[in-house]
DNA sequence: TATATTGTTACACC
DNA sequence: TGGTGTAACAATAT
């Protein structure tokens, strides 16, 4: 009886079904409710259970590299007494930021000893989740609750094994980063080598700047007359943070088809996107800030998040609009679903 | 066994 | 040569 209470409130859950992949509102909702939880919290202590998934320095991602143990222990000293900052979002790349360490000189603290402040990138590819745990709710509970998976069995002990590093803060509370897939990554440099970091380097413009404007879209698409819309929209380097599904649902409210090449797009439709694309993701934003709030306080009820879907992983299902049932395309190695009726 | 997924890379083709 | 597309890869639950 006491036990759905307790979860409605101290329980703070940042993750997605395991289908509904984290694009630029996702992970805008997780950086702002991280940025909200872990502000000016002391770390005291990281440990890395998944080697594979961590880096140090801005060099190149691979999942393939093996990271030495002797780095993993650097990677968790580094981080030991850190205290955060900020998280914030670039593309679909979560960026947290550390105060910088007071570490002064033997020579009795009269000079300070130059060392750059962190920044940590986390990358959520396809699986990647952060469960925090207040220190409330551990001290309630024996157990504690990971809701990693599916409404049929949703509770598994946290850390369970998909849980890949854990921060344990000074005052008992618990970040756990989760990832059923092993895809994502958590790179740990310091600012000065932060211009660095290619990805971060090659993103292109955030969708929902006002820097980005219908010149820079068009300018951007124009440059590759032959490519599909549907491929530009998912390419981290035309426009930052878009997926398989925001794609698909900007080019159904847009009207197009995923496979219409450039070229044969009137400056209308183009416009039309263009519209969709801020429209879409700032809907989006506003609304899975508030399906996660949803979801964590039902336990286990992981609905409402798909509920403004027209298109994506609707195959086969009734267009809401004009009821002709939803096709299906592959695209460059990727399902894009629309509507043979409203979209042209 | 086939499928789903992101982002990167290798390679074929025009 | 470079623009473009295709396939493979990482991992694992369904």
């Amino acid at each position: 009886m006491a036990q759905p209470k307790l979860l409605s409130f101290d329980f703070c859950v940042l993750n997605f079904k395991f289908y509904y992949m984290p694009e630029l509102p996702e992970v805008e909702t997780v950086a702002r409710e991280l940025n909200r939880k872990l502000k000016k919290r002391k770390i005291k202590s990281v440990e890395v259970k998944a080697p594979k998934m961590i880096s140090l320095g801005p060099d190149v991602v691979s999942n393939i590299r093996k990271v030495k143990s002797s780095q993993v222990q650097k990677f968790e000293r580094l981080l030991r007494n850190q205290i955060f900052e900020s998280v914030k979002r670039r593309a679909k790349l979560l960026i947290f930021n550390f105060s910088r360490p007071r570490v002064f000189s033997p020579n009795f603290g009269k000079r300070k000893k130059e060392r750059a402040s962190l920044s940590l990138l986390v990358h959520l590819k396809m699986t990647g989740q952060f469960i925090f745990e207040d220190t409330k709710l551990r001290s309630q509970t024996h157990g504690r609750y990971c809701l990693i998976n599916k409404a049929s069995a949703p509770k598994e002990l946290l850390p369970c094994r998909h849980t890949h590093v854990i921060f344990n803060f000074m005052d008992g509370s618990i970040l756990y980063f989760n990832d059923v897939r092993k895809f994502g990554y958590l790179k740990l440099v310091r600012d000065n080598e932060i211009s660095q970091v290619r990805e971060l380097r090659e993103f292109g413009p955030e969708p929902l700047s006002k820097q980005y404007t219908i010149g820079r879209f068009l300018t951007a698409v124009k440059k590759c007359p032959k490519r599909t819309i549907k491929s530009m929209l998912v390419d981290p380097k035309v426009v930052a943070g878009i997926g398989n599904i925001y794609s698909d649902e900007i080019l159904f409210h847009a009207g197009l088809r995923p496979t219409r090449k450039v070229l044969k797009i009137s400056n209308q439709e183009l416009g039309r996107i263009y519209i969709n694309i801020k429209k879409v993701l700032t809907k989006a934003v506003k609304a899975k800030g508030s399906s996660v709030g949803d979801f964590v306080r039902t336990d286990g009820s992981w609905g409402q998040m798909g509920k403004y879907h027209f298109v994506y992983g609707r195959s086969g299902q009734k267009c809401k609009r004009c009821a002709s049932i939803i096709s299906s395309v592959k695209l460059n190695g990727r399902t894009g679903s629309f509507c043979p009726k409203c979209q042209k």
